[in-house]
RNA sequence: GGCCCGGUGGCAGAGUGGCCAUGCAGAGGACUGCAAAUCCUCGUACGUCGGUUCGAUUCCGGCCCGGGCCUCCA
């Protein structure tokens, strides 16, 4: 099998060819910290962390870069509305999205470079840019000009007419041409600001990825990842920079790969439109790894509707993966099943890869022989890894409970188990009854099975 | 307006030129003191109108509907 990856470049899948195969080297555009992640933003996080996984698992070295964005005007506002510090700020938000993301799973990239320590290579990207003609500095500005760079808009697959004819923004006075776009702007006092040949500055929204990109991978690497929404103009912008910087037959990345939005009341989620809902409240509702399941379920090109019911349903489809996985405790298989591994090399058809593993569990519990379930057990345990799933204990997902909730203690729900074992005993079946009623009241499913009763928490 | 994507059974969501997706929910059955879990069976799914074809949900075209980007956005 080999693997293949959809590309913007040209709207079609194809095969995987690292530049280096000893090296697979990916971006993908992360967070500007200055809120709560909403699970639209976890989409590429999870998409990606599948991929990365899975590069693992083919090459022998891959090298994953997710930038933070830590300079940016909703930041210095944010942080003026509330009164702190932009560090304090991009600090804590930080870390509350590495705890987000680490509750769903994904693994952390090798590098998660922040713009404000990249200010030096910002500079001199841009002064590359000036000394060939494709960029310019106007009052405290520098400014990209577009009509330097022939095939511009090739990504997204649009050209400048159309850019300009369709455009809503208002073109600067200083500005060569309608579509330049900025590379580093000047700062007042009160703004954050590095000095520069320009004056006192920052850099524009595009730059920091090329900067940090071509510091991290080089000047060209494999893959290159984000939302859909970033094809344009941030991806454009890009590729507009590092190409023109550093000339190569490569756009900048070899691969360009964009995962769908998520729809919450069919639009897409998004910040602005104010219909989202956090990484941080879903995980009061579900654990992360239900979050993770749920995304996975569709493929990470197709729009993904994000419902409750959704998010139940993709915990009963978990329940009965680790329902499957109490059958035996043997160990992740060394191979993957293949029809997983196919599944996730055709361009990281995750659905299908979890149709398979249902598969692999209808079989699983319909086997009889001890080195069958074991068997089975240990290539749906291995198939798991690859997508970041199934690591948990059984018991403990079926026990899962939000922080802080307030219920029936371990300790408690065992002794009540106890004395309803005697009732039963003593057929007393209505006494028996009685308990797993009140059991259930608080929440606690009893389970009669030959090797004893065992409990799970309702979800 | 320009440029892109989509429309699959109650719901979610893959996929394919002719035979099975898969899960959730539902119905019936087996098992069970009850329950849970599990297994078996079931529901005549592919927006619409044409075209190509021996045969189309799958290929082509028109139409209708929905979404995304063009402005910060994952």
């Amino acid at each position: 099998m080999v693997l293949k990856l959809h590309n913007t470049l040209w709207r079609k899948k194809e095969e995987f060819k690292p530049l280096d195969p000893n090296h697979v080297r990916m971006y993908v555009c992360g967070p500007t910290v200055y809120d709560f992640s909403h699970i639209g933003n976890a989409r590429p996080v999870i998409v990606f962390d599948v991929l990365y996984r899975l590069l693992k698992r083919l090459y022998p070295k891959v090298t994953y870069v997710r930038n933070v964005t830590d300079i940016d005007d909703k930041i210095n506002n944010r942080a003026a509305a509330n009164n702190e510090t932009i560090r304090n700020l991009t600090e804590r938000t930080l870390a509350q999205y590495r705890a987000d993301m680490g509750q769903l799973l994904a693994l952390p990239p090798d590098h998660e470079p922040r713009a404000t320590e990249f200010i030096a290579e910002i500079i001199k990207i841009a002064q590359i840019l000036i000394g060939k003609g494709h960029a310019y500095a106007a009052e405290g500005h520098v400014l990209f000009n577009v009509p330097s760079m022939p095939d511009y808009g090739r990504l997204s697959g649009r050209n400048r007419d159309e850019m300009i004819a369709g455009a809503r923004v208002d073109v600067a006075p200083f500005k060569r041409d309608p579509a330049d776009f900025v590379l580093w702007k000047p700062s007042r006092e009160d703004q954050p600001g590095w000095d520069s040949p320009w004056g006192r500055g920052r850099p524009g929204w595009h730059i920091e990825c090329s900067a940090m990109a071509m510091t991290l991978l080089g000047e060209t690497f494999d893959i290159h990842g984000g939302g859909l929404d970033l094809i344009f103009p941030h991806h454009e912008n890009e590729i507009a920079q590092s190409c023109c910087a550093f000339p190569s037959d490569v756009p900048m990345a070899r691969y360009w790969m964009h995962n769908g939005m998520l729809n919450f009341g069919s639009e897409k989620m998004s910040k602005s439109l104010g219909n989202f809902r956090t990484v941080n409240e879903l995980l009061r509702d579900a654990p992360g790894e239900a979050l993770r399941y749920y995304m996975l379920t569709g493929h990470y090109r197709q729009p993904l509707e994000w419902t409750n019911e959704g998010l139940k349903e993709a915990r009963s489809g978990l329940d009965r993966l680790y329902q499957a996985l109490q059958a035996s405790d043997a160990p992740a298989a060394k191979d993957v099943p293949l029809s997983v591994m196919a599944a996730l090399e055709d361009d990281l058809n995750t659905p299908l890869a979890i149709s398979h593993l249902h598969e692999i569990v209808t079989e699983l519990n319909k086997a009889m022989a001890p080195a069958d379930k074991s068997r089975l057990a240990s290539e749906l345990r291995s198939a798991g890894d690859l997508m970041g799933l199934l690591r948990e204990d059984p018991v403990a997902w079926f026990r899962w409970q939000p922080a802080g909730a307030e219920s029936l203690g371990e300790t408690e729900i065992a002794g009540m188990i106890q004395r309803r074992l005697l009732a039963r005993k003593a057929k007393n079946f209505a006494e028996a009854d009685r308990i797993r009623d009140e059991l259930k009241a608080q929440g606690v499913v009893l389970e009669d099975t030959a090797g004893g009763t065992t409990w799970k928490r309702a979800s």
